[in-house]
DNA sequence: ATTTTTGTTTGAAAATGTTTGATCATGCGA
DNA sequence: TCGCATGATCAAACATTTTCAAACAAAAAT
């Protein structure tokens, strides 16, 4: 009984619809009030509070929270629509991303960080699929003179109306990950060289990176093979967790990312494949 | 409904009515009261608090805001227009989606119920941006066997998680409309054939399609070049509208779904073209 | 497996802040 | 000058914030 490393085996085996089942049932309310808000531009408390047969202070609780994310503006007495366009489309019911998006939310967030601060400089950036790049894009709305690319529809979305111009490759839409993928979508980056590159993986051993679909990890090579530096993000979670599908060899990349030290076997292999490895600072709670 | 779960202390009976004194937000009565003014160039604070059925004082307190901010002129009695176009810099500029997908919803709707129900036989499926195909996307996640191009990433993200398979074309990312063009995208879909092309526009006359975006057109005429049947989506207010850029004749569409008869001119116009006129039917309010 | 603990969400009540309408003295325009 | 709009002031109505307790679920402990 006197574990002291705590594994997340618990997380695994755990669905995630009871785990969240407040949680939804508040999501719920909140996309039902921004539905009312599109419809006339505003919105009152008492009204919003009448049709979703909850008490006022849950209302408003609910506006603030909005408030915090962007996605409308509150007045006295209820709410505006926000003058600039959020994410707009994006906000459906997305299972699987939006829980990958939960777990270790404060890891990932920190290594969102410190990777834009590390390619604030480029000129031209890639950027692969995954909720950790998907957190970094986040950063890089006010980039000046920078281009990113990405096969990634919720980056594209995320920084559209931002400074950047985005580009994305063309193909097939993966479901869950909103990516594009497959032969057309690689050909089209393949003529493209990319100043720097962020991958992220599933897995890092002391045999290279990982990952859990193969529809992603052509694109990934791809932007290996077509980018001067080669930034990987992967939080502490994902060492010596081996996946599907070998991305590549740890010496094909510039830069690991991470939030903790690694095992000492991973540091070794990664100093022997010259890599540059980063542990991003805790983010400040706010 | 006469059962109250737990809120027997509000005396706010059911009744949605229109005489709501207190429930209309300051935001919303500025918005009326602007739009009052912009009817006829001015305004006596009587007539004002007559119409939104408030005091004096309040009509007065919001003439003197507005004035600070530049909306209009407060004079003896009441309020002018204001000289200088203060706000309408935001206004005058290509009306943001959101706003674009508030206007005429109903009509949209209709149009893009009747498009859905057109389309659901093909087997491939382009569509273009707009916000009717957009309304027209909802309609089409649970069609079978289809497969849905587009270079609308609002759409693409619509359909995700959705039953038809969605192909994006790549390029470069349009800000607020979100579409990619270019000729990398107009590149990809030219290798294609499509059976049927749904296509929006922003204006039609005899002499032709019109659209308010050099980026848009090229890839609208590449969708009527590469697709067996053409429809065109276009609600009544757009009739002998032009716009920047003629995308095609009349000649080149084989459908043409509205909501309103057309004026006569470009019924006939259309028939001359052979193009087949459909009047969706209203919707029945949910 | 059951109970306790812990954390989260929700609604209710008190305290505080805002908005609104009425009254009245003042000032502008005919 | 007279009439009427205006601005100031205050009370009432309303909205908001804060705080607290109940309900509930997840995690931990027995």
């Amino acid at each position: 009984m006197a574990d002291d490393t705590a594994l997340p085996e618990t997380s695994t085996h755990g669905a995630p619809r009871d785990a969240d089942r407040q949680r939804l049932l508040a999501h719920d309310r909140h996309a039902h009030i921004l539905a009312l808000l599109r419809r006339t531009g505003s919105l009152t408390v008492a009204a919003a509070a009448a049709e979703l047969a909850v008490s006022d202070m849950t209302i408003r609780r609910d506006l603030v929270e909005l408030e915090r994310e962007g996605r409308l503006v509150r007045i006295h007495g209820g709410a505006i629509e926000a003058d600039n366009p959020p994410l707009v489309a994006m906000d459906s019911e997305e299972p699987s991303f939006d829980s990958r998006l939960r777990q270790r939310r404060d890891p990932k967030a920190a290594i969102a960080a410190a990777a834009a601060a590390l390619v604030s400089g480029y000129r031209t950036i890639a950027m692969d699929v995954g909720t950790t790049t998907y957190l970094m894009a986040e950063h890089l709305k006010d980039l000046p003179h920078a281009k990113v690319f990405t096969n990634s529809l919720r980056i594209a979305a995320l920084l559209n109306g931002g400074v950047p111009e985005v580009y994305v490759a063309g193909g097939r839409v993966r479901a869950d990950e909103m990516s594009t993928g497959g032969p057309t979508a690689i050909a089209q980056f393949e003529a493209l060289w990319f100043d720097v590159a962020v991958i992220g993986v599933s897995g890092i051993t002391v045999d290279g990176l990982f990952d859990y679909s193969f529809d992603d990890t052509d694109m990934k090579r791809a932007y290996l093979r077509r980018s001067g530096t080669k930034i990987v993000l992967c939080d502490s979670a994902k060492f010596l967790r081996m996946s599907l599908v070998r991305i590549a060899p740890l010496s094909d990349i510039d830069i690991l990312i991470t939030d903790a030290e690694p095992p000492a076997k991973i540091a070794a292999a990664l100093a022997a494949a010259k890599v540059d490895l980063r542990i991003a600072p805790p983010l400040t709670r706010d």
